[in-house]
DNA sequence: CACGTATGTAAGTGAACAGTCACTTCCTTA
DNA sequence: TAAGGAAGTGACTGTTCACTTACATACGTG
């Protein structure tokens, strides 16, 4: 066994763990069937006959990488919720509303969902957006103790940004547009308004 | 000029709108870039280069599906607004959310807007999603003359059973997913709840 | 009826892609 | 240090697909 830094190749464990987010950055852009194995691999300068090989197959992979999706979309959530713990529900679901907008600034966890809803006429993407719903919804309901009604409008308006990022509605400045936009405050990232608090 | 009804061969415009629902069919099932166009061909009943030559390319028929499933979304919204023309705007709402489920009980004009989304990357049918959520949103506020608040809670809850839908929530027994589908009376296509009004 | 045009097909083309395989290089440990 | 196993590559394979093209058949019209 070797721990120091001094080793050229990484263990298979180390590779798809290093895989994974160059896979999400990818598989955003283009979506699980326009995106060849090969683009993942050349992202994560690896060659593409390994990647299948670390995987089984881009399926399999694709999976990984809704998985990894929802695991950080549920990170982001737990954390929001946080410095607010015990608070008023709307005032949990408010904190974790601010959380997602933060997070998905860059726009791949919220595409990843997209495709993912696109290609759920597989079976195994069908489970795996399953499994990390049924995580997300779990956890806003337990960490904001709201009633379900809030927490299903709390996801509805979430699922309203996958319409209004995908098609960058917020760039168009029509009546119809501003009233499908209004109120949410997202994307422009890292441009801090005078007057907003912001998480220290 | 024959009108009669002895010809064995259509026109290029005839065939072009006798495809298109064919093709909506095909698309909404696996989406762009996972359907063939041959499989639009053998939906349609003709070969699969003169669906090429129909439509130009590949793009341009998935285009053309598009603003299709967009014109008969706001036909159905429409039509369900006349009945309770100049009544308050909630009631307006919710006859064209009854309008709007009933219309995607077979899923198709439905997950084809999730396919549409997937592949907003490409430009034209970026472009195809903003014409048709212009004239949808316009469509919803003109009839309702409802808030705009109101209005884009309209398409949030829509964009929510996109969702429903793609992952089938509505078959899963379990708190979370109930939560979510909690209210959204959709699929269970054609049985009439007793009590519950029917549109004549 | 003959000629030009439009409808439609079937075979073909070249590129792209998922997965395989033989092989090389590195690492660990007995 | 030798040996076996794990990491990693690059070329290959068979298939699929969008689009093209050469050709055939039907249709309208002078």
């Amino acid at each position: 066994m070797n721990t120091s830094s001094t080793r050229l190749r990484s263990t298979a464990d180390e590779r798809r763990t290093g895989v994974l987010p160059q896979a999400l950055r990818v598989f955003a852009k283009t979506g699980y069937h326009a995106t060849p194995v090969s683009d993942v691999a050349t992202a994560a300068g690896i060659s593409q006959g390994y990647v299948i090989r670390l995987f089984g197959t881009k399926l399999e992979l694709f999976v990984a990488v809704v998985d990894a999706c929802f695991e950080r979309i549920a990170e982001a959530l737990d954390a929001g919720s946080e410095h607010v713990r015990g608070g008023e529900p709307q005032e949990v679901l408010d904190a974790m509303s601010d959380a997602y907008v933060e997070l998905i600034a860059d726009r791949d966890l919220l595409m990843l969902q997209v495709h993912a809803q696109s290609a759920a006429d597989i079976a195994e993407v069908r489970d795996a957006i399953r499994r990390g719903m049924a995580r997300v919804t779990q956890l806003v309901s337990d960490r904001s103790h709201a009633a379900p009604e809030q927490v299903q409008r709390f996801i509805a308006y979430g699922q309203l940004c996958h319409l209004i990022v995908t098609a960058e509605l917020d760039q168009i400045d029509r009546p119809w547009a501003r009233t499908l936009t209004q109120g949410i405050r997202h994307l422009e990232p890292l441009t801090t308004k005078a007057g907003e608090e912001v998480k220290s």
